[in-house]
Formats: structure tokens, C-alpha cells, sequence
DNA sequence: AACTATGAGTGGTCAGACCACTTTGTAATT
DNA sequence: AATTACAAAGTGGTCTGACCACTCATAGTT
């Protein structure tokens, strides 16, 4: 239970735990962690470590501190440490082109689970989205709605942080070739044509990649 | 020259002396920083505050410390930071499911892939691993030798990742059913047959599902 | 009722003390 | 002379106690 063992480096442990509290206490985001000094009596750790563990997630975004008030936690999918951490890593261009490949598989597998799914694609929800075509709509909101039907959760998280290193088509609005080829997904999503759906997914992937030189 | 202005963030402020430091001094990656003490005395700070911005970096995965020995600039294009930001991520999922499901998603995105490469499925190692059917093998071995062809090493970093969270069939040996399972799919993959090969694979997770309740 | 002062609570920083570990140099042994 | 054993120095890891600066709630004053 308590792994005060000398070999190991108690700052991580002191993180893993951080996280362990903040989910069993149900703490939201913006809400606020123990003190300091509450963390190091209950974890049976300096406060001194304690700091190390809490600095560590404050330079990455986690957490936030107010000096006279407290430590909060902070919504850190929107915070910088995206571009900071991107300076350091995913500078070349293959490992970009990893994170697009990997958000495909993702895309991709949330429509063949959703076509192989009675429940799932015979939901009147796909005719809203084909209304929806005829106004400016972005790339990203109709994946990720398709993503959080295909009720992965998971894959949504991970979809969604990696989107945060992706630039390209996610961020804009279709073209009426776009809708075109999503009118013809959508159509066979909701009669569970894995097949086709699956095509017309590629016609849109080639489409979006426009001025894209591999 | 001094901002020890107390309004602002010290920990922060070597954070970023530091990395001046290691430029100026022009460490290179794997080469020795200073000592905790001597830093604190170069920059005119306590060595705690030094040891909060080391434990960040570490963190980071920027630096490396061994105990008696030192600290050490590290390759940080090693990205932690996948594992980091997706450990505080999967807090919130409580379903296994959704592990097992999203590494499916990848792994069956890994097959497809290498069925529609030529030069990755016509390749001469797919014999050798048919040949390794004929001894102990493990589950997880074979699947992350998959995904590593498949030349997607952002996936590769995430599959890893599950599979710790994972536990139920990757760590166990293969029984006859299941080899022989792996026996077509790998038949149909070396020829680059997409469909035929999933559905080996589909096949092949009904087998390990095997006791499994859902 | 509005304002002020005070104190409790919180993060920020520092200094000093051990501990555990590695390396290195030296003394003892062979 | 070579090897071994041991002691010392250096380093990171942790704890403690002490201030400081700041925020906030509240008791007290006007």
C-alpha cells in the first residue's frame, strides 16, 4: 500500500497518486485539490515532495496555482503545452503523418463499428447530419459526432488529443465536393453499407488532402 | 539580470535558465549538468526551488537523474508525453472494453495496411513468423510485430500503452486453435488479401474472448 | 450599513540536515 | 607490483522547520 521504498522515485509515485485522488474524489475540472500540507500529512510525504510532483503538473498544464488560494485543476486540453510540447517532438514530418494515419484508423473504425451496429446507424440522427450538409459545417464537428456515437470513449480522448497536433483539414469548412462525398457516406452509413461508407470515406480523405504534397 | 521579483513564478524562471544553460554550455544530448547544489548556487536560488524545475524536466522527459551519479540531458524525442497526458486521460474510462476495443482499432488498421503496401506484405518475414507458430509463442509478440511493419510508430507508442492497461489475452501462449488462426490470417496477409486476413483476425479474437463475459 | 483590521490558510522559497548511492582515491593485503 | 578492501567525497532523494507574500473570511469599528 504505501510504496515508500527507497529505490523508487517518490515525486512519480507522489504524481501517480495525484492522479488516483483527483479521479476518487471526482474532482472537475477548475476544482480544487488539497493543500499542500494536507497532501503530505495524508500521503505520509514531505511537503517538499509533494511541491515536486505539483510543480511537475503545473509545467505541464495539469494543474494551476493561485499563491493565498490554492491548487486547481485546470482544463488542460486547451492550455499551450500542446505547442510546447510540440517544439520538442513532433517536428518531423513522418511523425505527422503517424498522427494523421492513427486518427484514420480511429475515423475508421468508428464508422465500420457504427455500420456493423443495428442500434447504432439506425438512429434518425444521420438525417439531421445530411440536413446539416446544406449549412457551413467543419470537418472536425461531423467526425467527432461520429466517433462519440460509435461510443468509444477512449477513442474519442485519443482522437481528440491527437487532433490538437493535427493542422490540416480538421479546422475548416467543406468545400461542396466534401459534402458531396460525406452525403454519400452518411447515406450508407445509415443502412450499415460498410462497404461503401468505407469508400466514400477514402474519396473524402484524398479530397481533404488537396495541396498536401506526400 | 535578478528576477528574484517574488511576484513571479521562480520555478518557472530556471526552467528557463536552465535551457539557456545548456545551450550556452552547449550540452549535448546524454552529457553531465551541473550538480542541484551548484545550480543553486549559480543561479542565487534555493536548491529546493532548483529541484522543482529538475523534477519538471524529468517529468518531461528533457532530463534523466540517476541517484550518486547525476543529472543527464536526455533525447526527448522519446516523447513521454503520450503516455503522460493518455495515463490522466484513462482515469475517467472505467471500461476495459474500450481498451480492448481501440486497440483492436489499431490493430486491425496495422493488417489493412500492410495488405494494401506491397513492399510491406511481400515481404520474406512473413514465413519466418509462420515457422514460429511451431513453437511457444506469445500473443502480444506476433501483434506488436504487426504493428511495428506497419510502419506507424505513434500507434506502436499507444498500442504499448493499452496494453498495460490491458491484461486478459496479450500475455498468455497461443493454444492450437489459435495457431491455426494465425496460420491463415498470416497466409492471407502475405498476399496482401484485406479481407480474408480480418477476417482471420475476427476470428481469432472469438478465440481469445474465450471465458470472457461481456 | 459600510468600512477596516486581523488572523487563518495557502502557495513560494530557503537553509540545513540526513539518507542512499556511485565514484574515486588510498591504504592494506597479497 | 598488483590486487583488494575500505574510506571519503560528491550526488541525488527526502524531510523538517522556518519565513514570506498573498487571499479571504470575519470580527470589530466607524
Amino acid at each position: 500500500m504505501i510504496p515508500n521504498n527507497n529505490s523508487r522515485k517518490m515525486f512519480l509515485e507522489i504524481v501517480k497518486q495525484l492522479r488516483q485522488l483527483i479521479h476518487d474524489e471526482n474532482i472537475a475540472v477548475g476544482g480544487k485539490l488539497p493543500s499542500e500540507r494536507e497532501l503530505a500529512e495524508r500521503l505520509q510525504v514531505g511537503r517538499s515532495t509533494v511541491r515536486e510532483a505539483l510543480r511537475s503538473l503545473e509545467l505541464l498544464g495539469i494543474i494551476e496555482t493561485r499563491r493565498g488560494e490554492g491548487t486547481f485543476l485546470s482544463d488542460f486540453r486547451k492550455h499551450q503545452l500542446v505547442e510546447l510540447l510540440s517544439t520538442f517532438i513532433l517536428q518531423d514530418v513522418k511523425s505527422k503523418k503517424d498522427v494523421h494515419t492513427t486518427m484514420q484508423a480511429l475515423e475508421k473504425d468508428a464508422i465500420r463499428t457504427i455500420c456493423m451496429t443495428d442500434v447504432l446507424h439506425k438512429q434518425s440522427i444521420w438525417d439531421a447530419f445530411l440536413d446539416k450538409l446544406h449549412e457551413e459545417v467543419l470537418q472536425e464537428d461531423i467526425i467527432r459526432e461520429i466517433i462519440i456515437i460509435s461510443n468509444n470513449r477512449l477513442a474519442l480522448k485519443i482522437w481528440f488529443l491527437l487532433k490538437q497536433f493535427a493542422d490540416e483539414p480538421y479546422h475548416s469548412f467543406m468545400n461542396v465536393e466534401e459534402k458531396k462525398a460525406w452525403k454519400l457516406l452518411l447515406t450508407n452509413l445509415k443502412v450499415g453499407n460498410e462497404q461503401q461508407a468505407i469508400s466514400y470515406y477514402n474519396e473524402w480523405k484524398l479530397l481533404t488532402n488537396r495541396g498536401e504534397i506526400k
